[in-house]
Order: structure tokens, then C-alpha cells, then sequence
DNA sequence: TTAATACAGGATAAATTTGTCTTAAAATAA
DNA sequence: TTATTTTAAGACAAATTTATCCTGTATTAA
């Protein structure tokens, strides 16, 4: 569904989300381990999701990553996936064909743009602060 | 969504299914000409999908790829994207976790299953005759 | 001021997906 | 039977995605 790079960035967002409610600043090899990534991978993330200002990073001691925490309750998982992965899934033809509308639709238009709104739908309603507090519950989970 | 192989998979299959219809058989490059797709990424994809018996091929002069007549009402989408994909978009987890379920779940579980659901539905639901008829009708498209 | 810490960024490498090419095998028709 | 046509299959190549490594830069605290 998702390309790897944009599951490591939501969970990384999450868990930075988590630790920022708590008031804590976490470091890219605490991120790492705290959802069982590459660190150097999500390194890179990491600094896309800093530069479109979905997380701030500090350098130096005491420095690493978190989330205003006004933002928190309005940043979206819709955001996380167009820093990432732009809007290629709400974009696109379903069969590849390089345009693809409703005037001139591929033989599964009508049926994917329902699944794709749906999709889009949810990414837009669903804040990291909702999933945050899930996890912060116990309810949910980063790795297994 | 899906990917590159399945797309070519989808469209090659419903082109197939469209001349059978009118009782043509179709070889390799004309496939391949009227999906717009490179001739021999589409032969090793046909390839597939007559292991798995959702098309027919047959050699030598006059041979070319088919699908029985009865059975073209019978295949449906899920089977197409099984033969290439598998089931990883049925089964997976949408934050890429090793495991993951309603009893241990990672925090867009329920979301993730809502549409996924949907997407599958709607596959085991779509068969190959009715969208070999919508292009019969000129109402979809194959290339752009 | 300096040493240590932590992110930033570029180059590089591995893995996967996408795509090509060549030869073999099968089948038809002459 | 033989020449021709067409798919099958394996090796190979290109492109993309995923992942690593190394050096630079900023920041903090001593």
C-alpha cells in the first residue's frame, strides 16, 4: 500500500509524537529502536518529515527530534504520506495508464476512485494525536 | 497500488477476454500494442497467468493467448492479482510490522482492515466479463 | 575555547522490480 | 518432413527502492 519509506516515517512520527506529550526529545537511535528500523534509513526520513516541518530537529547534546505540541493534535497521517510519498496514491490510474479520468476512464476507474477517496478520507481525519494516545494506552503497537 | 506487473496483468488479461469474446485468439505483440505495455515484460507476465490457468496459450502458427469462453465470467480481478502480487495486499500490515492483528495491533489497524476489506470485495466482486464488455461498449480504455 | 554529541547531506551499495535478449520447444501448414 | 510461426524459459541488464557509510555542521556543556 504504502511504500517502506513512509511506514518508517509514520511510525517514527508517532513514536516522536508519543515521547514529545511526555514532554521528552528523542534522539534518531532511540526513533530506530523504538520501531524497528534501519537507522540510517530513517535518518534520511527523518530529515524530509524535519524539512516539511512535520517533526523539529535539534542538533547537539540534548538535541534529536519532536513535535510542538499544538501540532500534534493537527498534524494528519495524510501529510506524512505526501512528504513521502507525494500523491501518487490518490493521483495515478489504477491500471497505469497515464491519464485516466472519468471522461476517458480505464476499465476499473470508477471502482478504484471509491476505494482511493475512502483511503484519502481516512489519512485526512486521522491525527497523530489520536494514534499517539492509543499507544500511550497500550492499545497499540510499533514493532512485533 | 498494485504493481507495474499486475497492471500489465489486468489490462493483457481484459484485452485477451474482450477479442475471445468475438472468438480471436491474440498473440504477443498484438497484446502488447493494444495495452501499450513492452512486448517482453508482457510475455513473462502472460507467462503467469497461464501457469495459473487464468489464460490459455497456444504455440506455433495460428496460436496465441485465450480464454474459454465459459470461464471468462468466472475469473475475477482477485485471482489476477493473486497469480502476480500474491496476497500481501490482503494480508500485511499497513505500518509494515512482521505481525500484526486485532489482539496485538499497530496503531492504523482497524483503518487499514476498513479499506482493505473494501479493496478485496470489490476484486472477488469484479469478474473479467463485465469489464471486457465495458471496453467492448467504448465505455473504458486500455491505453492513453 | 574545546570536546563531545547529535543531526545533515552526499556518495555508495544492496535488493527488488522492471525490462530485454537469446535460444529452445511446440505446433501448424505447406 | 520441413520451414515457419509463436510461446516458454533462462540469463542478463536497467531502473528504482531500500539501506549503509563517511564526513560535515551545528549545538551544548564543561
Amino acid at each position: 500500500m504504502f511504500s517502506k519509506a513512509c511506514e518508517y516515517a509514520i511510525r517514527a512520527t508517532l513514536h516522536i509524537a508519543q515521547e514529545s506529550l511526555k514532554g521528552r526529545r528523542v534522539g534518531l537511535k532511540e526513533i530506530a529502536e523504538a520501531i524497528d528500523s534501519p537507522v540510517a534509513f530513517t535518518a534520511k526520513i527523518l530529515q524530509i518529515l524535519s524539512r516539511n516541518n512535520i517533526v523539529q530537529s535539534l542538533k547537539g547534546p540534548t538535541g534529536g527530534f519532536e513535535i510542538e505540541h499544538g501540532q500534534i493534535a493537527h498534524t494528519k497521517l495524510s501529510q506524512i504520506v505526501f512528504a513521502i510519498d507525494g500523491d501518487k496514491i490518490y493521483q495515478g490510474c489504477g491500471l497505469g495508464l497515464s491519464k485516466c479520468d472519468a471522461e476517458k476512464p480505464c476499465p476499473v476507474h470508477f471502482q478504484f476512485v471509491a476505494i482511493r477517496d475512502e483511503m484519502q478520507r481516512m489519512l485526512e481525519e486521522t491525527s497523530v494525536l489520536e494514534l499517539a494516545e492509543g499507544l500511550e494506552q497500550g492499545l497499540t503497537f510499533l514493532k512485533r
